[in-house]
DNA sequence: GCCGCGGGGGCCATCGATGCCATACTTGCG
DNA sequence: CGCAAGTATGGCATCGATGGCCCCCGCGGC
């Protein structure tokens, strides 16, 4: 016998409804209502059936009964990006907070920017039976979610836009940002200004450089053309990226760096400078208040819960066209952004 | 007929095995074996399923399966605190992706530091029959898991030792990091050490603050008793505290923050001082580096890492006592632990 | 020509709970 | 007192797939 308050040891099979009913003497329906706490049972049979199944240890089979309602379960699935990087985990918050409220549960993957893996658990949400399925979706196309959508999983796009599928999707207003972002520069009086991005093949990056092009264009400058640097993937190249750059003979007098990874590269490569250049990145990010770093905000929390909130107005029988959510996006001025120009 | 390419519209029931079986011109098991790639599939009447399959948008309904296999998914829960906390999210980061190597998927949820929620959740997870389940545990007691674990759930415990039951556990050397950081702080020549903590009841907190103690009462330090706060529990309040401490008539000269969101709070306090006290924080984050802050710091993904491989052993079969995996830490020195004594 | 063998495929019970319907016993009330 | 309405309970089919078992057929050996 296994010491008490031990939670190892070989696996007992758990105890079944039937068994419940047979120790409190009832059917084996009458043992469901009384655990369902359904109307007419009689106070002293809900009792004897609770005793029983406390008594065994029991707990209601949530599969089985699942499956009889009509495999219809509580799970929504989110796929993402590295759930480490604080921008996911916000999102990831904002959604699980909000599904919470209508009973819903958050089921997590990873699809490490890999669109075969994001295919792959895609497949396995779907055999699980999501209710719905969240997606910042690595993979470029997305007709293969076409079927599907059709059949009653609704998914919803957060963070990049579906691409030959009409869904839902939450977006960020990129290009305002990034174009706010630059016109803020413009304002202080730089004109040679650095634009750091990730990959630009990807739709957030893309709009974020097109943005800040276009406010560029709009302003008649062209110096910022030869400090174009895209394609910078992680903290470690951003930094070496910034570096460069200021090693330049003509160094740009801003950078403008279009994703907190990257962000966190510059302040790294800036740190001990003397007389930085101005900086401002795309995200917040906590203890940017304290670095003095201006940036281009957003709430990325709002983000998962507008997403949430779509895909439950889906599960709930909404039907009609796809419908896209903005997030705004508005810069904050922290003292990064508004150094001279030197 | 609904646009080629949505993903809305009204939920259509989806076909089930037999339905495609039948449009295959074969029987029930037949079509079964062939989309599960059983051997003794005529490699014709397998193609004949699969594209009817295909043309049906069929997928396997993975409840069915589970209820048929004996009720033995491929989930294993995870309730912790908020996971917009970086903390957290590098824990389940870690967890993640030590499961996913075994094909299985994290489902997470927030206790939101409710113990009452908590145990809520332990009994949902438990009816959707989890594998294994890992908890950052709220509740101050567990003994009501007790009867669980030896029904053949694993059950982990993360951060917080189990209380009242056997269980295994990945616990960070709390005293140890601890007392580290007092040493590191005394041997810098402070004796006026503020320790800024967060509710003491908790496990860790608690060991904290024992450790940092420890090392005072080694030292044959005693004045820092007048600058003990705890009970301190977010960034707002450690600030509020910090900026408290340092207007009394005898200021600390060096602090020590018993959490990462008190070490945020602490940083704000102390930006813009000209003389601030000397500070190490528990708990590495991202651009400590560039602040220079001082930390205890230890891997929050190992923590998970560990943490899964736990649960995978007794997934797996594994009986034995309850074991506990200690993280360690380790002080690193990035400026703010080093100011000298003012 | 008969038998054994193995590949391909079908039938039926089963996993554990719930929905629907039937039944027995109580009440209430004209 | 009789009947309708209501309460407490039980029986049985069912959700969708899989496991076990059996059958049929073609082929090769003796």
């Amino acid at each position: 016998m296994s010491a008490p308050g031990s939670t190892h040891g070989a696996a007992v099979r758990r105890p079944t409804l039937t068994q419940v009913a047979a120790l409190a003497g009832v059917s084996l329906k009458t043992a469901s209502r009384a655990l369902n706490r359904e109307p007419n049972v009689a106070p002293d049979t809900g009792r004897r059936v609770r005793d029983a199944a406390d008594l065994l240890g029991y707990r209601l089979n949530g599969i089985a009964r699942e499956l009889r309602r009509g495999a219809t379960s509580t799970l929504v699935g989110l796929i993402s990006g590295d759930l480490a990087n604080p921008f996911y985990s916000a999102v990831a918050s904002g959604i699980e907070r909000e599904l919470r409220q209508h009973g819903l549960q958050l089921v997590t993957a990873n699809n490490d920017e890999d669109s075969g893996l994001e295919r792959h658990l895609v497949e396995a949400f779907l055999e699980r039976r999501v209710r719905a399925l969240l997606v910042v979706p690595s993979a470029d196309r997305h007709d293969y979610l076409a079927v599907e959508g059709n059949r009653g999983v609704p998914f919803v796009f957060v963070d990049r836009p579906p691409n030959g599928v009409a869904a839902d999707a939450v977006l960020i207003d990129n290009s305002g940002g990034a174009r706010s972002a630059a016109d803020h520069l413009l304002g202080g009086g730089h004109r040679r200004i650095a634009l750091v991005a990730d990959l630009a093949r990807k739709a957030p990056q893309r709009e974020r450089i097109d943005g800040f092009m276009a406010s560029m264009r709009a302003a008649g400058n062209t110096e910022w053309e030869p400090y174009l640097r895209t394609d910078v993937h992680d903290a470690r190249r951003a930094e070496a990226t910034v570096r460069d750059l200021l090693a330049l003979p003509d160094p740009p007098t801003a950078i403008f760096t279009a994703n907190n990874r990257l962000t966190t590269g510059a302040l790294r490569a800036l740190r001990d400078r003397p007389e930085p250049p101005a900086l401002v990145g795309f995200d917040d990010f906590d203890l940017a208040d304290v670095l003095g770093t201006s940036v281009v905000a957003h709430d990325a929390t709002a983000m998962g819960r507008e997403a949430a909130r779509l895909a439950y107005e889906r599960i709930s029988g909404h039907t009609g066209p796809a419908r896209t959510v903005v997030i705004s996006t508005s810069v904050i001025a922290r003292g990064s952004g508004e150094r001279p120009v030197r």
